[in-house]
DNA sequence: AATAATATAGCGAGCGCTCGTTTTTTTATT
DNA sequence: AATAAAAAAACGAGCGCTCGCTATATTATT
């Protein structure tokens, strides 16, 4: 187990990029012909406030349960402020949602360029996942928890993203197979196993806190599990 | 592997009782001083029309944003013809949970009573888990996204009922390694484990339907799956 | 057997309220 | 004074729920 070179957790933190402030300033600045917001330091300042509010509220009730007038209470702001960020309730889910696809994409491409052998890119991969969705417990659990009330393009992408991760788990797993390094009977099934171990990190995490289980833990015993499971030969 | 001694699904199917109709009468007879409805088989058949409905409704866009009149058009009652048969909406939201959870414990234990070994019952709890959820899969779909959005009696009832479920395996993990049987590091752990793989064939359901995947495949597949995990010397 | 009387089940308009959204007014900044 | 930002007020739609009423089925009376 190569724990050590793929560093730990908090590592990890401090070297992504992941700050609720850049992310947002990237929005602004994306979407500056929509928000009606002018000055940028007011502008993130508040999308700030806006993402966090509407990730927590919707943590406790659920996005569509959420009302906007919550939304007003916890970020301090009227109604008439928040219409000059986004345009409608449901356009705030889609920017949300698609920010965060797109951040975790980025995350995973970069931690599996930096390793070599397919078991030290699987191993990375299923560390980065656990610990990027540590860091964003938030949109996680939001994400998944809203996907089946998306419209129909909306629903399409959210498939895809969970497609996208699966794939790079099924080609890791055909990979070693190739070269003799694993023993799998079905890489698509496995794969399957592998994103439904990432999942219980943040479906389950009310139940992992209760049981003080680190998140460095939980990576460390799925990683094991998977050795197990495709008997990969170690080499250390 | 005991896959024949267990039975596989379609004997499962015949052999639980449950029938929409006879969970709905348990329910009636249970409630016939708050239903305002004398006639049982007026009731019964009613009452089978508004479960499915709300099922049926939820799976598309949630328990919360399912309205009354939705209600009405599915089943084909009046408003108030639906409030001869629950006293609110959110009651009839504790009343499919609390039955479907009575149920499925009551199909696990009977699954487990007729095995020997901790291996037999662990993979016949594993095996039923999976078949039950398949018959009841609008129910457990529906029960996992309402968890979050219940009141403070009803979670405590939720997570009461996960844990009941992994205690299970814990206990049997926990008995397996003792008789030296298995091999494992942390049952606890162990025993998450096992319940986020059950779980994904519910949450995940469009996945496996589109590529074909059987319930006895899956089965067998995570069974397998376990078995390599924690090690355990068959006896066959 | 026919009719009257009653019990049961179902209907749907309308209540008070909150929702997402828009428009108008006020406050802060330069 | 001009403009940006936020607050305040208001709108129509739709919500859960109630209630006066009708339709149907059952029982009692003749």
């Amino acid at each position: 187990m190569n724990r050590c070179k793929q560093g730990n957790f908090e590592s990890f933190k401090k070297s992504a990029a992941l700050s609720m402030e850049e992310i947002c300033r990237e929005i602004y600045q994306e979407n500056r012909d929509r928000i009606r917001i002018k000055k940028e330091t007011v502008a993130v300042k508040n999308l700030v406030k806006i993402f966090n509010a509407t990730l927590a509220l919707s943590a406790k009730k659920g996005f569509q349960a959420m009302s906007l007038r919550d939304l007003c209470r916890e970020t301090g702001l009227s109604m008439g402020a928040l219409y000059a960020y986004f345009p409608g309730k449901e356009m705030l889910l889609e920017i949300i949602l698609l920010q965060g696809r797109r951040m975790v994409k980025k995350i995973l491409d970069e931690a599996l360029a930096s390793e070599n052998t397919s078991w030290e890119k699987i191993s990375a991969a299923v560390r980065t996942h656990i610990y990027v969705s540590e860091v964003l417990h938030e949109w996680f659990f939001f994400s998944f928890m809203e996907a089946k009330n998306l419209g129909k393009e909306e629903q399409k992408a959210a498939i895809a993203s969970e497609l996208f991760t699966e794939k790079i788990f099924i080609d890791l797993l055909d990979a070693g197979s190739a070269e003799g390094i694993f023993k799998i009977e079905n890489p698509v099934m496995t794969a399957s196993l592998i994103k439904a171990m990432l999942q219980d990190w943040y479906l389950k995490r009310w139940k992992y806190r209760k049981r003080g289980i680190s998140v460095e833990e939980y990576a460390d015993f799925v990683v094991n599990a998977i050795s197990k499971i495709i008997r990969v030969a170690e080499a250390v």
